[in-house]
DNA sequence: CTAGGACCTAGACCGGGGTCTAGGTCAACT
DNA sequence: AGTTGACCTAGACCCCGGTCTAGGTCCTAG
């Protein structure tokens, strides 16, 4: 199956911008096949690396980091105990920020428990005002 | 107590040019007060402000929403149910924000497990090789 | 023949969130 | 008096990750 770049867009939600600017910045593991006029023709193989790439993008990997990975790809399957550890080390930063937004959330949770409480009571009390105000 | 912006900066691990464009920007409820010679003095309730502030960073809030939040708070007590409106929504966002993570995790995860047991296993079959190498 | 639509390249532009520089003021030590 | 160090403003600069434009090619349908 292969495809042009306008429905390899659809297909994964990319614009067909974003596909061009992959290709060009080497995030692509090889550069995509083209058809006699000069045309990118992706293949599924393609559509599935593609699907991973939005991905780890979804889950904060910068270019630069799937970039590297594309480029243990290219060179081969002896790279690949370099990939698990790239991986990983990604997995781990996931985790890292799940667990940082929780914390965060913590925090936010509390100020809306407060504000919710005071807000149903009809604000007896001005909370969070600036000292200037009153 | 009163602050100076490097010692603001210390306590809250901001660095004093962001305190500076945080209060260009409005992100501050009311202009932070100064001293005879111009320099900023904080107080223990802007400390607070900024604390709070670097959550709701953390947790992914635009600048923009943070200076709305600022502009709620300058404008008094009455809008206090807005502000909770708008700490809720955001609650939301992160809660959708973690949930997207850990979708990105579960996909990141497999292929960590997959490229685990096959690295482990000495490589016999390639996986993830662009289809060009074979 | 012409028009439309999908595609091509190179390169400009954009928004977000800072970071840094230049040039200056002020207060405190030595 | 001189130097240091913390601070001030205005504005330039930077990185990231796209997005959009200009100008061109090619194919297909009317």
């Amino acid at each position: 199956m292969e495809l042009g770049i306008g429905q390899v867009a659809e297909r994964t939600g990319m614009s067909v911008h974003a596909l061009r600017l992959y290709e060009r910045e080497g995030l692509m593991p090889g550069p995509v096949r083209r058809d006699a006029g000069g045309r990118r023709v992706y293949t599924e193989w393609d559509v599935e690396w593609l699907h991973y790439c939005t991905k780890f993008r979804a889950s904060g990997m910068p270019l630069a980091t799937i970039r590297k990975f594309a480029d243990l790809v290219r060179r081969g399957p002896e790279t690949e105990a370099e990939r698990l550890e790239l991986l990983r080390e990604h997995q781990e930063q996931v985790v890292a920020r799940i667990a940082e937004l929780n914390e965060c959330l913590e925090v936010i949770a509390s100020k809306v428990r407060v504000y919710g409480e005071h807000v149903a009571r009809g604000s007896a009390a001005e909370l969070w005002s600036h000292p200037a105000a009153t």
